[in-house]
DNA sequence: TAGAGATATCGCAAATTATCAATATCCTTT
DNA sequence: AAAGGATATTGATAATTTGCGATATCTCTA
């Protein structure tokens, strides 16, 4: 298996900039590197379900506190750029980081910025 | 001397990724790290002034196809970033990357991102 | 199956950014 | 002092982003 198949290209790092260029955002990612810190323990579903670190949209909510359209426009455009991932659970959508994602995105700063 | 004291914070670290938020800009930022193989050589009064890899306002402009204000307020933004520097030599304005800030950045990025 | 809760999407106004042409400023050289 | 070249600044307009309330969608439960 390539080991370098996963590196980012200029296009999504723009993105992936663009995604940060917002101190909010920033802050959201900022908080999910430690969910256990930043926020109470998530339902039992998450463990059971196997999305460990996920943190649902209204707790981000409370935390950022800006609306809650905000709020989900904002994860949206961080899931976008592929710093975090999404799980439905039940009614509750849970975001987490994309620990593959980040250290893809360091990489291409090392390397190319 | 601490050295830790030239560690960015969160905003300087949000400036950085508005800058880096733009394909043309992350474009100027990339062909500043090999001056050599992406300009002409600079005029002689950079070598004699010490601001080796430095490269002037307009061979950038004709690089990145754009206007010459565009080009000149995009430098604007990449300097107020602190990702690169400037010089002014006769009626030339040299820019060139400033290594040490994206050192920083890049320490930012694997310590809070 | 109707209602309630969680999240996403839509439509909108304000703020910011992109980009240019025109003009101003600053050096250098007659 | 004037002219010319290099760069910066100043409008100006189009495009994008910010952030909100309203509404739609999805899921669970009575």
């Amino acid at each position: 298996m390539n080991r370098e198949s996963n590196m980012i290209n200029d296009e999504q790092a723009v993105e992936i900039f663009k995604a940060l260029s917002n101190q909010i955002r920033v802050n959201i990612l900022q908080m999910l590197k430690e969910p256990d810190n930043n926020f109470s323990p998530q339902a039992h579903v998450i463990k059971e379900k196997g999305f460990d670190g996920g943190v649902c949209v209204s707790d981000i909510r409370s935390k950022v506190g800006l609306s809650q359209s905000t709020t989900s426009q904002y994860l949206s455009i961080l899931l976008q750029s592929g710093l975090v991932e999404m799980k439905r659970i039940g009614q509750w959508t849970y975001y987490r980081r994309n620990e593959e994602t980040v250290k893809q995105f360091e990489k291409y700063i090392g390397l190319k910025i």
